[in-house]
DNA sequence: ACCTGAACACCGTTCAAGT
DNA sequence: ACCTGAACACCGTTCAAGT
């Protein structure tokens, strides 16, 4: 059901995911959806904790800032996999499905690892959530502002989050 | 024409943005605006490089941190005034009109000025530009992942902003 | 140049009804 | 519980025609 949804979304872009279109795919008359989720809304929300199931969790011991770094890449490598999506992170609420929450608690537990005082620990989580959804958003995007000649190529749009990651870690982790 | 838009979009939000109500509100027929405008896509384009006009640009002779500071302090006022709208900047290619570009070459001297090699201006234009949207697009929301309790208040928001900000330039001009 | 009427190919969602 | 037919109130855009 969600799956068909997820296909959908990977093979005619995020424009295309429409009620209707997966209706087609599945077969069925679009009302019959309704019964299976309440509303476009709720589908596209699931669709984008879903996505979040992929993301790489670091073992429990290692270095915490390693361990962050290695959190946040993999997010982003998860959320550039499906560009078409990410810019519905900010279009709606940023994702508090159960993935998301989970992938909280890890994060709050690094940072706490890592030094950060408990007051400091939910704003420190929210830059880095915003930093990398951020660049996950502009990952598949053609450049910005002059330089409109060659777009940014993957490779050094991921260097760029890492490397501006660590320059956040290094504020995060001396203030 | 266009202000027509913007008061639209003000009033009745991003999806209220529609042709057929700007026609309405302009009391004409919808297909009439096809003769000002291209198409959707054109208007939201215009839409959105028309805000960044709202920007203040610092003085020429003004310390190039503190200036960098300034302008993307400006920026994300701007953009904040305008909530629904940022999420579109990463949905779509993410502004390239004439407002953003000029935007893009102050920042490329304020960079070179603070000391920035040549070859590192368009990765740190970017970086800076990438973090001040993503935390614009997130100001308005909800907060994340785990404490669904209270929303980030909008001064928490705008402070979070400059301080990451503050270490990013702090990694951008000691690297 | 600027507008209208009519139409095309779509949307998300609801309601009543069937099994 | 799960599906269908039919409908409602919308979309963006185009085409032919008027002034």
């Amino acid at each position: 059901v969600l799956a068909a949804a997820h296909d959908l979304v990977t093979d005619v872009g995020v424009d295309g995911l429409t009620m209707r279109a997966l209706a087609r795919r599945l077969g069925v008359a679009p009302n019959a959806l309704y019964t299976h989720v309440t509303g476009k809304t709720e589908l596209v929300d699931a669709l984008l904790d879903d996505l979040l199931a992929g993301v790489q969790v670091p073992a429990p011991d290692t270095d915490p800032v390693l361990g962050l770094t290695a959190l946040m890449s993999s997010t982003y490598d998860v959320l550039t996999a499906h560009p078409d999506l990410v810019a519905l992170y900010l279009a709606r609420q940023g994702a508090r499905g159960p993935n998301a929450v989970r992938l909280g608690e890890v994060m709050d537990v690094l940072l706490r690892r890592a030094g950060v005082a408990t007051d400091d620990v939910p704003a420190a989580r929210r830059v880095l959530i915003v930093h990398t959804i951020g660049f996950a958003a502009f990952a598949a995007a053609p450049p910005l502002a002059p330089d409109a000649e060659r777009p940014i190529a993957g490779d050094d749009a991921r260097r760029s989050h890492t490397v501006s990651l660590g320059w956040l870690l290094a504020g995060i982790t001396t203030t």
